[in-house]
DNA sequence: CTGTTAGCGCATTCAT
DNA sequence: ATGAATGCGCTAACAG
């Protein structure tokens, strides 16, 4: 065992001549101190190095002054940007977020949860997932939450998300008015509510116009480029003819483009696409991408407010994110 | 406060009729109990739910039974794999990981380190990053500590990493075989080891062959699509003629040759292009990208496994990883 | 405004 | 093999 946290509370009470429950109440901030002993204790700690002991800390105050970030896959673009979000709004608040990596598996997830809970993080934002919508409930019960994507009735306030019912329709929809009628999906992977959303959208788009939802145009994606590529080659093994696809992020549409631009189908000459995200990189990158808007950041920094709101016991007030299209060169209009 | 965290150890205690200290024995298998104490604590750490206090547990023992790890970026690929492998070689060990970002910058990276120090790691884990090496070394006197992907001659031991320097070297002399004479080079973030080391075995492949170093043909981006894509403008407009490109990793790799795409200019036909880290994304994305492989799996998996081999005070042996070329298409013979 | 006292929950002596 | 006692470093009443 290293000996490194040596210097203790103590040790700068002994050196500013003041007693350990003033340096505690100049490092806290709760209560006023003569400024010559603050600035005495200030002193001290900055000489001896003083770090407090998160440990004791967390045991004689019940608090660990983190919040826990629940994602499905921490090196995902999307979740980046919300993680960005975090983390604006966090910086100065006294709070660090600690995250925890679901890996889009439930088990995992279920791991990841426990270890946040277990750390004692002081509130929770879970992003998407695939918890049983119980055991958030439950978990909403004994911490503070906020829960961005997902929709849970019982936990209304909780909840933050964008409309992806409406999204998936306005994406559908938009192809559809430009004359596309065979219109593919490449869903997100289904047992995710944003993803079945998703798909609903799609489906009640082509209903209103009457069209008929084919389940050979449907693919269940994985949420990530590879899984994009890879449902180009299922739909073509199917044989099915499509002038349109829809899917259900930027990243599987990325996947896709490149899949059919190695086929040597041309975009959107040949087949239209819409993503979902508006992911910055995939607007900078990719020939244009038609998409949905996801704000990302503002999901982000809008969870960790209403978590800070929360902890600090006051209410917090219900911001809608309704669905948007971007509109750029993956969409051509059917003659 | 919410006063989860209800049940004790001396909860346990009691329903299972035992002391405080036997459940703490049977909990850390430290010590013989006998087998019908030992399942009535079992039992009745079942029935209560009982999770240990991590707060209590770490100040009793000075251990925190985590692991730091430091990134540049946790939402980049390559950091993604490397972490993967970290994660797997922790699996099952008692630790886990703790994540902090330095987002590419040397002050949110000393941060993101007292933070991880704060926090009581009994390991760190540091993958590359642009902290000064003082610091590393100082902090390798006070914990266990890996570094991925720099090498410190100070701390040579502690140090994993991948020969850049002759990675550079391979990738421009690759295209040196083939013909090229004029090549361009996308560096990384100069402000990191692994991206000046790249940078160097440019350069000496060059005078090795005989070519002189153009400045016009070096351009500083940052490790991502988008510079990438922002370097081939900068180029353009420089109007230096070039016949290839070494690109320090393969996002920026693959954010040039959409880059050339959109101008026109086809690879491998009119411009060669090799990147750097062999993603697998780039890998199976991209057209066929020739590349340096990096592996970054195998390195995370090293340095969890080194960690853990310092944590116990049991000495690590020196991996050495060589640079090793990954053909693929995207570099053509000019005649 | 400030010092004194008493735990927070657990691991770890030390006895037995 | 097991219980009792002690303290990790800090915050939060409680007095003054």
């Amino acid at each position: 065992m290293l000996d490194r946290q040596k210097v203790t509370i103590q040790d700068i009470a002994d050196k500013a001549n003041v007693s350990p429950s003033t340096v505690s109440r100049v490092l806290s901030g709760n209560a006023r101190v003569v400024e010559s002993k603050q600035t005495a204790v200030l002193e001290a700690i900055r000489e001896l190095n003083y770090r407090p002991n998160i440990f004791a800390r967390g045991l004689a105050s019940g608090q660990s002054m983190t919040i826990g970030v629940l994602t499905q896959n921490i090196s995902s673009p999307i979740y980046d940007a919300i993680m960005w979000g975090i983390l604006q709004n966090l910086k100065g608040s006294g709070y660090s977020p600690v995250f925890a990596d679901g890996y889009w598996s439930q088990e995992a997830e279920k791991n990841a949860l426990h270890i946040l809970l277990d750390r004692h993080a002081d509130g929770l934002i879970v992003i998407g997932g695939s918890s049983p919508k119980e055991v958030l409930i439950e978990t909403a019960k004994r911490v503070p939450l906020v829960v961005v994507g997902r929709e849970i009735p019982e936990i209304s306030e909780n909840c933050l998300k964008m409309d992806d019912f409406q999204g998936g329709y306005l994406a559908t929809q938009h192809l559809i008015e430009r004359g596309h009628r065979q219109i593919v999906n490449i869903t997100g992977i289904l047992s995710h509510d944003d993803a079945v959303e998703r798909l609903e959208g799609y489906k009640k788009a082509l209903k209103e116009a009457g069209l008929a939802v084919d389940d050979q145009l449907i693919v269940e994606g994985g949420f990530n480029e590879q899984s994009g590529v890879m449902a180009i080659n299922i739909l073509m093994e199917r044989g099915r003819a499509f002038s349109a696809i829809f899917a259900a992020n930027d990243q599987m549409a990325f996947g896709a483009r490149l899949a059919l631009y190695r086929k040597g189908i041309r975009v959107p000459d040949d087949v239209s696409i819409i993503g979902y995200d508006n992911q910055p990189t995939s607007a900078y990158m990719t020939p244009p991408l038609t998409t949905i808007d996801q704000p990302a950041v503002e999901l982000g920094e809008a969870a960790s407010f209403n978590i800070l709101q929360l902890i600090k016991g006051q209410a917090i007030e219900k911001t809608t994110f309704p669905a948007k299209i971007v509109m750029r060169e993956s969409v051509s209009r059917l003659r």
